[in-house]
RNA sequence: GCUGCUGUGGCUCAGUCGGUAGAGCGUCGCAUUGGUAGUGCGGAGGUCACGGGUCCGAUUCCCGUCAGCAGCUCCA
C-alpha cells in the first residue's frame, strides 16, 4: 500500500506493518466520518484515530445516536469505498485552516486549532467532499478498505476530561480482506467464552447480586480456589521471611486523619458511627499495619521487617467502574509492609519483584511492568524522591525487567512499580505493585533505634503480589478458560459409577483419594455414563474415574482425563502416582 | 459518576403492533441399571427488575429508581 505522510512524502507499507495498519484504520475512521456527515450533516467531528484493534471516531450528534444507526452508516461507508475517492493531502496556514473549519462549523477542530502555534502549517486530508484537519498518515484511495465493521458505541469525554461534554464514540475495525475480518470477529467471540463473569457463574465459583453491587459472594468451589491461592501465598511468604498479622476492618476517624485518608480518600470510604464517634471501614491496610509497628520500640536489627496481611478492604468505587471480580467494592489484598533502612531499599525491592515474577510464572502469566515517577502534587524532599526512584530503577535493571515509565503517575507519597496482567480480550489490569512510602512513617512518627543508638525514621515499602485475590482469580479464570491445573481445581477427581450397583465401590475410591488429600466427588445420579461424563466435562473437572463391573472385579479404576479422553484402566495406586506427578 | 444499550422461571433465550406468557437446559417424580460428551415419560416452577403515570386494561407505551453490559472518567 502507498501511504501518504504528513510531510507530503509517500511511503510503501503493508497492513502487517504498524505504519500501514494505522494508516489503513485511520482512513477507515475518515470514511466513517464522511458517511456520518453525509447522513447527518449537522454532526460535529472531534477526533478519530486508529487504535490497537481498529479505530474510533468521536462525534457530537444533535440527536440520540444508537447502534440502530450502524446499518445505514455502514451502507454509506461501502458507497464511499466503492467511489474510490483519492485522499489528497495538503497544508495550509492557520488562518486559512481556521476559515475552512469555521465554514464547516467544526467547533472541536477550531478549539484544537486555537491550541496550535500561530505559525504552524496545518495538515489536511481530503477525500471527495470530505475535508479533515488531520496529521495522517493515510492510504491513497478509499477503495483499499476492503472489509470493515462498526462494533460499538459509547460515550467519551471531549479531550478525556470529565468536566467536558460527553461525545459519542463509535468503535470499529477494518481489514484488507473479509476473511481477516471474519477471523477477528471469531477471535472476539472466543474471548467472550472465557469471560470470568460467564465462567464464574457456569462453574459455580462466585456470584454478584443486586443486593450487593460490587460485593462478590464466593460459592463453595470458588472459595476452595481462593483458599488454595491463600495457602500457596502463605507458604511462599513464610519462606521469604514474612510474619503475618490481621488488623480490624474498622478503625476510628482519628487514625484515618493521621494517615491522611480522611482528607484524601473520604469519598471512597464507608463510614459509620459507633457511640457517637466516626469510624471508617478500611480502604487499605497500611494504617493498621503502622499501629502494629508502633506497638513497641523497634531496632535496626529487626530490619528488614516484613509484615504481611491479607486485608479485607472496602472501597466505594463508582458504579460505572465495577467489572466482575476485576473491579469490586470489597476485596482481599495480599498486602505487606516492609520496614527498613535506606540502604536496604534496593535489595528489598529486588526481593519483592522476584517474588512477584515467581508467582506469575507459576501460573504461566505474561505481564508488563510500569515505573511511575513523581507526580506534581507530591510531598517529600527531592533527595528522597531521587533515591527512591533510582532504587526502583536499579532494581528493575538488575532484574533485567523491561518496563515503561509513567512520568508523574506515582503516588503522592512515593514512586512505584506496577505489574499488569492481561484479561481474555487484552484489557490489562494492575495486579502486583511495589510502592515506596515516605509519608506514612512520617505521619505516624514511626521510629527505630539505629546502630548509632539514635532514633531514625524507617523507610516503608507497601507491596502486593496478587493485588487483590478477587482480581487475580478473575485473571486466572480467563487465562485457563476455567480449565484450572490439577492443583487449583476445586474438584480434582469425579468418580462416575456406571450404575448404582457400583456406588459402594465408587465411595471406597472416594475415601481412598480423600485420604490422600484429593478433592473428590461421586456422581451418584441414576444417569447413563455418557451423561455423567458430559456433566463432568462441562464442569471442567480434570480427572474422571469410570467404575463398572470390570473395575470392581479387578480392583482398578478406568481413568479419563479432561483433555486427553480415555487413559484406560489402572490400579488406584498407579492413579495416585499419575496425579502426584502432575502435582496435587 | 457520565453516554448508549439491556433487564421475561435457577440458567440460556423466544414472545406479546396493549387483552396477565413459552422453549431448551436444570430441578422434582416414575420407569430404565447403562461402558467414555445429552435414556424416556410426567410434574412443579414466572405479580415479565422495582415504583409511579397513561389507558376499560400495562410484562408490552411514558417517566423515575435499581442492577447489568460497552466505553469514558476514576482507581491502580
Amino acid at each position: 500500500m502507498k501511504i501518504k505522510m504528513k510531510d507530503g512524502s509517500i511511503q510503501e507499507a503493508g497492513f502487517e506493518e504498524e505504519l500501514g495498519k494505522n494508516a489503513f484504520r485511520h482512513t477507515t475512521a475518515h470514511i466513517l466520518a464522511q458517511a456520518v456527515k453525509r447522513l447527518y450533516p449537522t454532526t460535529k467531528c472531534a477526533i478519530g484515530p486508529s487504535i490497537a484493534e481498529g479505530f474510533y471516531y468521536d462525534f457530537d450528534f444533535d440527536f440520540r445516536f444508537s447502534e440502530e444507526n450502524f446499518a445505514e452508516i455502514e451502507a454509506e461507508m461501502k458507497k464511499i469505498v466503492k467511489e474510490n475517492l483519492q485522499l489528497r493531502h495538503f497544508t495550509a496556514d492557520r488562518k486559512k485552516a481556521m476559515q475552512a473549519m469555521e465554514e464547516r462549523n467544526e467547533t472541536y477542530k477550531i478549539e484544537m486549532l486555537n491550541d496550535l502555534p500561530e505559525d504552524e502549517e496545518i495538515s489536511f486530508y481530503q477525500q471527495g467532499e470530505y475535508l479533515e484537519m488531520c496529521a495522517g498518515p493515510h492510504v491513497a484511495y478509499t477503495s483499499a478498505i476492503k472489509a470493515f465493521k462498526l462494533l460499538s458505541v459509547a460515550g467519551a469525554y471531549w479531550r478525556g476530561d470529565e468536566k467536558n461534554k460527553m461525545l459519542t464514540r463509535i468503535y470499529g475495525t477494518s481489514f484488507p480482506s473479509e476473511a481477516m475480518l471474519e477471523e477477528y470477529l471469531y477471535r472476539l467471540e472466543e474471548a467472550k467464552r472465557r469471560d470470568h463473569r460467564k465462567l464464574g457463574k457456569e462453574l459455580g465459583l462466585f456470584a454478584l447480586l443486586e443486593e450487593g453491587p460490587g460485593f462478590p459472594f464466593f460459592l463453595p468451589r470458588g472459595l476452595i480456589l481462593k483458599n488454595l491461592l491463600i495457602d500457596y501465598w502463605r507458604k511462599l511468604h513464610t519462606r521469604e521471611g514474612y510474619v503475618e498479622i490481621s488488623t480490624p476492618i474498622m478503625l476510628n476517624r482519628q487514625l484515618w486523619e493521621t494517615s491522611g485518608h480522611w482528607e484524601h480518600y473520604r469519598d471512597n470510604m464507608y463510614t459509620t458511627l459507633i457511640d457517637g464517634a466516626d469510624f471508617a471501614i478500611k480502604p487499605m491496610s497500611c494504617p493498621g499495619g503502622m499501629l502494629v509497628y508502633k506497638m513497641e520500640p523497634r531496632s535496626y536489627r529487626e530490619f528488614p521487617m516484613r509484615i504481611s496481611e491479607l486485608g479485607l478492604i472496602h472501597r466505594n468505587e463508582k458504579s460505572g467502574t465495577l467489572h466482575g471480580l476485576m473491579r469490586v467494592r470489597c476485596c482481599t489484598q495480599d498486602d505487606a509492609h516492609i520496614f527498613m533502612m535506606p540502604e536496604q531499599i534496593q535489595d528489598e525491592i529486588k526481593g519483592v519483584a522476584h517474588l512477584i515474577d515467581e508467582v506469575y510464572s507459576d501460573f504461566g502469566f505474561k505481564y508488563h511492568v510500569e515505573l511511575s515517577t513523581r507526580p506534581e502534587n507530591s510531598i517529600g524532599s527531592d533527595e528522597d524522591w531521587e533515591m527512591a526512584t533510582d532504587a526502583l530503577k536499579n532494581a528493575l535493571d538488575d532484574l533485567q525487567l523491561p518496563y515503561v515509565v509513567n512520568d508523574g503517575d506515582g503516588a503522592f507519597y512515593g514512586p512505584k512499580i506496577d505489574f499488569h496482567l492481561e484479561d481474555s480480550i487484552g484489557r490489562t489490569w494492575q495486579c502486583g505493585t511495589i510502592q515506596l512510602d515516605f509519608q506514612l512513617p512520617q505521619r505516624f512518627e514511626a521510629e527505630y533505634i539505629g546502630e548509632d543508638g539514635n532514633k531514625h525514621r524507617p523507610i516503608m515499602i507497601h507491596r502486593v503480589v496478587f493485588g487483590s485475590i478477587e482480581r487475580f482469580i478473575g485473571i486466572l479464570i480467563e487465562h485457563f478458560a476455567g480449565k484450572f491445573p490439577l492443583w487449583l481445581s476445586p474438584v480434582q477427581v469425579k468418580v462416575l459409577p456406571i450404575s448404582d450397583k457400583y456406588i459402594e465401590y465408587a465411595k471406597e475410591i472416594e475415601i481412598t483419594l480423600k485420604k490422600e488429600g484429593l478433592r473428590c466427588e461421586v456422581d451418584e445420579r441414576a444417569e447413563k455414563i455418557g451423561y455423567k461424563i458430559r456433566t463432568a466435562q462441562l464442569e471442567k473437572i480434570p480427572y474422571m474415574l469410570i467404575i463398572g463391573e470390570k473395575e470392581v472385579k479387578a480392583g482398578s479404576v478406568s481413568v479419563r482425563r479432561r483433555d486427553d479422553g480415555d487413559l484406560g484402566s489402572m490400579p488406584i495406586q498407579r492413579l495416585l502416582e499419575v496425579l502426584l506427578e502432575e502435582g496435587i
